[in-house]
DNA sequence: CTGAATGCAAACATTTTGCATGGAT
DNA sequence: ATCCATGCAAAATGTTTGCATTCAG
């Protein structure tokens, strides 16, 4: 995989840089990660990585199709290795877990799209709702606030 | 419209000010927004609206079920008037353009999802990707390299 | 009058930029 | 030796907070 990076940068005559492959495993290993989120793992192992650093590598590395980001809150990006397969993210507002789907979750969406001619970018997908669990607790709870007040 | 915003105040217990009627018309009025755009326009009819106060009135806007917000960049969100129907952003990341879809477009995916017990919260979708005149011109330059390569 | 809302200033979080230095090729 | 990449510091961008003052109810 970080074969992939000294290659994918000598194509573009960039440089092979310990910090490079430092943030590319950094992003791999810690999955749904936040560019602060890099910098602290990565400093974890090397001393004096600056947060400049990270933003513009992962600007570089989203550039060689080695890492994606999407928006899973209001704050912050998260990046993945695109070594996972692409994947369509489920957000739930109210607990934040994030579950991965299947693109074919959005197949539909996908196909209708195209026939005007837009090509979905499927991997940067985000969909924000409530889940089951959140659903179900925030039921239970109006159920009791009724129950208490007769 | 604006009697509503009175009356879901009133309901909260909440004051009506001349601040947040100017607020929410702007938004009306803007379309998709950004806080800052708000602040602007805001500004430009009465002086000395304050920041904080923007940011502080979208958010009561939202709570009451007035405005919604999407991130159509990656930039600062957007906010749109509920009083449009509920619709689903379709973004072109070339060339900026925003698209608004009817709900029937992910009405799959809502499905898919509801199956799971999860609830997609459709007016907050952001679907990102290239449409169809970005895709053509970008063909065209394509070719046009390939030729002058010849 | 009372407490909610505003303005202001400062803090905060995140990202970008310019420039000198360092290091990969 | 070249010139790309890094570190550093400062600035830019976007948002939040505490507190005194104002004003809607």
């Amino acid at each position: 995989m970080s074969d992939d990076l000294a290659a994918r940068l000598r194509e573009q005559g960039l440089r092979l840089t310990p910090q490079r492959q430092l943030i590319l495993r950094a992003v791999e290993e810690l999955g749904h990660a936040t560019p602060d989120d890099v910098l602290a793992h990565v400093r974890s192992q090397v001393s004096s990585v600056n947060a400049s650093t990270v933003y513009r590598t992962l600007e570089v590395l989203e550039e060689l199709g080695l890492v994606r980001h999407t928006h899973l809150s209001d704050r912050a990006p998260t990046y993945h290795s695109t070594t996972e397969h692409e994947h369509v993210h489920v957000v739930c507002r109210r607990c934040h877990a994030v579950r991965s789907y299947d693109p074919s979750l959005v197949g539909p969406l996908v196909a209708a799209l195209s026939e005007d001619g837009f090509t979905v970018d499927v991997g940067h997908l985000a969909i924000f709702g409530e889940c089951a669990e959140c659903a179900a607790s925030s039921e239970r709870n109006a159920i009791a606030r009724t129950l208490s007040k007769e």
